[in-house]
DNA sequence: CTAGTTATTGACTGCGTGGTCAATAACTGC
DNA sequence: GCAGTTATTGACCACGCAGTCAATAACTAG
């Protein structure tokens, strides 16, 4: 038999993941990740192998982890389990402010910062993040299906989620908090 | 007196965003907006200082004329000037989906790729997209006043501005048109 | 204890990066 | 046509980048 790891995946994955997460692919060396991981370089190859190799990782790790968590929230699953439909989607934007108010986070989602800068140059990136947008909009439609149906409640589900990636986008340039709580009580009129 | 230039400067800035526009900031390299340009590196170095100086000044450039531009639309000034105001907004989220569907444009826009890719490590460049954005902000209030008042107010075109990025964040990210004319058909009961 | 296997380490490579600079060209006022 | 000024050119630099690899360590089955 072999020499056995020192490492543990899941460990050093969640350290990749928020490196992309915070710095974005190209702002990201592949030093940053070594550091981040504590491996060598020559053992971060071996398990994981090149940067692109491990970026789809990172956006594996984010969608069965955070988006996984969004799309409970939006479907009922567990806490949210007696909330009305449309007060869940309140409640996913809310938790998009209070990621800002409470937490001082202002990483965004790593699933819209890979949309913006990588999905257009990328093939399995825009592939990755397609499933994944895909499977947001289903857990946005399966909210709202108790006031809506049919091409408007596809329509609403599309404009909620639009304005869940809006107010991402919102937080990373940096809004004032009055902004985005705004864009949350603008979205009841929606619903 | 001294040797004349013999570029143009406002063709120069112009070819300048457009890159920073299709690639980003990271993304872009000197040697590129060396070719993009048309100048040598002195020459461009010279004229207008180092890759972060030309990247605020093609935020600069942006902001005044597609920026300049949108907030025309929604301000009702020239070609809409006899729309009501929620039509100016729906005309621009159709604008978002004509980028795309005519013209096979998916460089969404340049503020919200600041915004997401540069805005939270540069200061400057926050400042620039806090500004830009703010003015659009004024723009949508202006475009919905006739309607709602207030708070409401506030609230509904922060709502639309979101969805105005969210839509651009979808459009990067690859999103079938389908999803894009939901999102701007959703829109309208929000107005 | 040994042979076989896998993990770890960090020096090394070639390249593209952003940025500098000295030499030269092009112009005008005198 | 000369002096002064600015524009142009492209060679050059140090550095950080992604990625490779050969040497070594740690382990187990037999």
């Amino acid at each position: 038999m072999a020499r056995p790891r020192k490492f543990e995946e899941e460990k050093v994955l969640n350290a990749i993941k928020n490196v992309f997460w915070q710095s974005g692919y190209e702002g990201t060396s592949y030093n940053d990740l070594i550091k981040a991981s504590g491996l060598h370089k020559g053992s971060l190859y071996a398990a994981f192998g090149d940067k692109h190799a491990l970026y789809l990782r990172a956006l594996q790790e984010y969608d069965a982890r955070e988006v996984r968590a969004a799309k409970d929230l939006l479907m009922g699953r567990g806490a949210a389990a007696d909330m009305p439909g449309n007060a869940r989607v309140i409640a996913l934007l809310q938790a998009v402010v209070d990621a800002v108010t409470i937490h001082d986070d202002r990483r965004g989602c790593l699933l819209c910062n890979a949309a913006m800068d990588q999905a257009p140059y990328d093939k399995d990136v825009e592939k990755s993040v397609a499933e994944s947008m895909a499977s947001m909009q289903e857990a946005f439609e399966s909210a709202l299906a108790e006031k809506h149906a049919g091409a408007a409640l596809r329509a609403t589900a599309s404009a909620a989620s639009a304005i869940y990636f809006g107010m991402r986008v919102m937080v990373k340039s940096g809004a004032p908090i009055a902004m985005l709580e705004q864009a949350k009580d603008g979205a009841k009129s929606l619903l």
